[in-house]
DNA sequence: ACAATATGCTCCTGATCCGAGCAAAAGAAG
DNA sequence: CTTCTTTTGCTCGGATCAGGAGCATATTGT
């Protein structure tokens, strides 16, 4: 039940630094509430009123709407293929401290274990301002918060022990939260229905339906790379045949080229993509080719609006563009065809998955401060 | 903003005859605004109370909720290649009349006009207690309600034309209502996120995900027909290649059986999918395969937690099951192996579509109810 | 008949929100 | 500098809605 109070804290997250006027106008409210609300909320500790930028037009001017100073807070993590990270994230997304380090080779439980001391660390700074924590990582989660990340050689990893019993505790899929991200702060604004495909090891990715991501049945929704669009001929280590993640990855560059699987596909990819040696590169134009087709199917089926990508799908966007969009352009239905939706580049790169942990925590912290 | 009286005429809704004490508790409400909201929606006649089937058990009675003799009503239609149909649909989805009559050949905006006349007729009898309606059409339906049905010959037939300036009017694809039909009150009833898959002339369906319909930036999602699934080698009619919906549809059958493309491609594929004969038979399970190695990778992207079949989908699972169903588990990522969201026949049959687009309209009435 | 149990109604209270009217703070015009 | 115009913010009264305590009601069980 979204009470006013909630949808004015969702407006000043969505847009920190609004004017209460504007405020007062998005959500429907009279001047008479705007004042009873904005009252409510600062004695809450939640918000804070703060000075414009003088507008220049006539008319009394108006405060603008930030978060309190000594306002809730939320711990958003990632961790990568090299690195685990903790942002202290205020309402409006802004980032007051972070911390972090390599991987250097150590096993899951020992990176959660880092990334929950590191928690601690900030919370005895910030005391019970950090009131949950959400955490993005290369690999699927099931709803007890374990963490299965086969690239990563982690099976079983407790995700809760970075904070046990935290109030809000959110974790998901980096590629699942780079579209809820990107959705609210980065290309996809605005978007009906934006598909957003990241391809690291492996291809990923999100439907985010009316600002909604869509999480699936078991918080494993957006294996987009394990949907057959490929060659029925390959196996893909997940067991199946034909996946479209095995077509577009490392893998399906080095079986192109002839070479032996790599070690580090990501930095193998991208080494491949960018080179500009005639093999390499009707490789990639190759595997752009598949990746086009893919989004043109995916866009037939869920009709997006827009369709972004992220991690080597920039690179592959940036090295091939006239053959991805010729195969994606092919493969759409033709009464797409007129207006195709746009295929661009994720706005936020690698912070995508960071800032999505961020985003839906905070989601569920104004849930809960109704 | 859904207040009380909204939540209530809800589970009213979807549980017709609930007594008001359980409707409360549902709904999580003292016995004390019980009474204030019943006699509320009483006095503006959306509700009624009935008498109950005696419980057994110790207590004061309680009494049903049930649809009040003069409530709102809503018409729902369905076009399907053979024939249109109206119902008069009251709170709970009952029908109360139906009419229609076979397409017979004609255009569609004949057919429009014929379903816009019964409409009249239906207002004439019911007064406005009809609010609004809902159509399911075997095509797609634009924003502006331009139906296009590219099966039926039909292109740009304004179905604003069965009841110009309706209060509540909605309309959408047969395969996305039946989603809705069966989410509600079929097969899917409680599933987190339901895929259904409808084969017709060509492949349709649509996701449910907790209680919503996925319909897309332009109200044309579920086309997974036209995910390349299939054979790269076969044109669709789309324009594009390797369709799947093309390779599990009656002209696929024609193909495998080297017939010429059949005209009634429903009436074909029926017969050879129930044919006794081994050559059909193998050919139907060559078609089942390929339906299977697609739910796998739709289950596998989009984490559906159960799958239902309508149309042909039911005769191909039941002519073929262990081929669909071997497809279906090998082609699944191998964490899902272990407990396979079920494949089960759509439990609305062709009463889908209809019933699908009397649950939408009546969604957007009560929203308007509140 | 009486106890036990579940349900429904009345009345009171508090929260929320809206609108009217007035006050305040800026720019514009003389 | 004064006055007018424009926009915004505050106070106050009224309306709606929801929740709870206490009592009334209708059934089953002893």
């Amino acid at each position: 039940m979204p009470t006013r109070a909630t949808e004015l804290l969702r407006v000043v997250h969505a847009r920190p630094g609004v004017t209460r006027a504007d405020a007062a106008r998005l959500i429907g409210v009279g001047t008479g509430a705007t004042t009873e609300l904005v009252g409510r909320l600062g004695q809450a500790e939640l918000l804070a009123q703060g000075p414009t930028a003088p507008s220049g037009a006539r008319g009394r001017p108006t405060t603008a709407l930030i978060p309190h100073p000594r306002g809730p807070l939320i711990a958003a993590a990632s961790i990568t293929y090299e690195a685990w990270r903790v942002d202290v994230v205020e309402l409006g997304g802004s980032v007051l401290a972070t911390a972090g380090e390599e991987l250097a080779g150590r096993g899951g439980d020992e990176v959660v274990a880092a990334l929950g001391a590191a928690v601690r660390r900030l919370r005895q700074e910030y005391g019970d301002r950090i009131r949950g924590i959400g955490i993005a990582v290369p690999g699927t989660v099931s709803r007890d918060l374990m963490l299965d990340a086969s690239n990563l050689g982690w099976h079983d990893v407790d995700l809760a022990a970075a904070w046990p019993r935290a109030e809000i505790f959110v974790a998901g899929n980096d590629a699942t939260l780079a579209a809820s991200a990107e959705s609210r702060r980065g290309t996809a604004v605005g978007a009906a229905v934006a598909l957003h495909l990241r391809i690291e090891a492996g291809l990923g990715g999100a439907v985010v339906d009316g600002g909604k991501v869509l999480i699936g049945a078991l918080g494993a929704a957006g294996e987009f790379g394990h949907m057959p669009f490929g060659d029925p001929a390959v196996r893909c280590p997940c067991g199946a045949y034909g996946c479209w993640g095995a077509a577009v990855d490392g893998s399906a560059l080095a079986r192109l080229l002839g070479h032996e699987p790599p070690r580090d596909p990501i930095t193998y990819a991208r080494r491949v993509i960018t080179s500009p040696q005639p093999g390499p590169a009707a490789a990639a134009a190759t595997v752009a080719t598949a990746l086009g087709r893919g989004i043109a199917g995916l866009v037939n089926g869920l009709d997006a609006d827009l369709v972004t990508l992220g991690g080597l799908g920039v690179d592959l966007l940036a090295a091939a563009p006239e053959q991805l969009m010729a195969a994606y352009r092919a493969g759409l239905m033709s009464f797409r065809r007129a207006a195709p939706p746009p295929v661009l580049p994720a706005l936020l790169g690698d912070d995508g998955p960071i800032a999505g942990a961020a985003e839906e925590a905070w989601t569920a912290l104004l849930a809960r401060l109704a």
